[in-house]
DNA sequence: GCCGTTACGGTTGAG
DNA sequence: CCCTCAACCGTAACG
C-alpha cells in the first residue's frame, strides 16, 4: 500500500529504518544473544529491553545531586530521552524499576501496587495528599488481606521480590549479557 | 545547547 | 505448542 494518508502528522520522524537499518546497524555488539547495540553517546544498549538497574539508579542518583540531565546523558552515554523518561517516571512513582513489560491488559499495564507503596516514603515530602492516599489504600490493603499488608512486611517481601527480579532481569540486560560474555571470554 | 515529546523498531508474556 | 496482541523498552529526531 502506497498509503497516501496526505496529512500524516505522525511520521515526522525519519522514515522508517533510517534509525535502525534493520540489517548492518553501524555498531553491533555480539552478544549470547547477539542484541547488543551502540547509541550514539557510545553506550550499550539492548533495543526493547530496559536498561541494567545500576544505570537507571546512577541516573536518578545522579539528577538527586543536581546534576543536569544532559550531564547524566553523556556520562552514562544513555539517550537524553531516556534520562527524561527515566527521571519522569521516578517523579510519578518514586520507582526506578522499569514498567512490567508483556503480559495481557488485565495483569499489567498498570503499576503495581508495590510501587505505589516503594514510592510512599520518597512522596512525603513531595505529595503529602498522594501520600494521605497512598495510606488510604494500605489501610483498605490490611483489611482486605489482614496483617500480611502491614507495611514493615510488605517492603520486606517487595524487596525480596526485587532482589529476585533483578537477578533475573540482568540475566536478559546488557549486565548480564556482557557479564556472561567476559565470563566467556575469561 | 538543553530539554520535553514522540515516532519508531524491538522484546516480552498473558491469553 | 504456537500465535496474537497489547504493554513496555530505549533511541533518535523534532520543536
Amino acid at each position: 500500500m502506497s498509503a497516501l494518508q496526505g496529512p500524516e502528522p505522525r511520521m515526522m520522524r525519519a522514515a522508517p529504518g533510517h534509525n535502525y537499518p534493520r540489517a548492518g546497524f553501524p555498531l553491533e555488539v555480539s552478544t549470547p544473544l547477539g542484541q547488543g547495540r551502540v547509541n550514539q553517546l557510545g553506550g550499550v544498549f539492548i533495543n526493547g529491553r530496559p536498561l541494567p538497574n545500576h544505570i537507571r539508579h546512577k541516573i536518578v542518583e545522579m539528577a538527586h545531586h543536581g546534576v543536569r540531565p544532559c550531564v547524566i546523558s553523556r556520562q552514562l552515554r544513555v539517550s537524553h530521552g531516556c534520562v527524561s523518561k527515566i527521571l519522569c517516571r521516578y517523579q510519578e512513582t518514586g520507582s526506578i524499576r522499569p514498567g512490567a513489560i508483556g503480559g495481557s491488559k488485565s495483569t499489567s499495564g498498570t503499576t503495581p501496587v508495590y510501587y505505589i507503596f516503594s514510592s510512599k516514603e520518597k512522596c512525603i515530602n513531595k505529595n503529602p495528599h498522594f501520600c494521605a492516599a497512598v495510606s488510604s489504600i494500605s489501610r483498605v490493603l490490611r483489611a482486605r488481606f489482614g496483617t500480611k499488608f502491614e507495611d514493615s512486611d510488605f517492603d520486606k517481601k517487595k524487596q525480596e521480590e526485587e532482589e529476585e527480579e533483578e537477578q533475573r532481569r540482568t540475566k536478559h540486560s546488557i549486565d548480564g549479557i556482557l557479564a556472561d560474555k567476559v565470563c566467556e571470554c575469561a
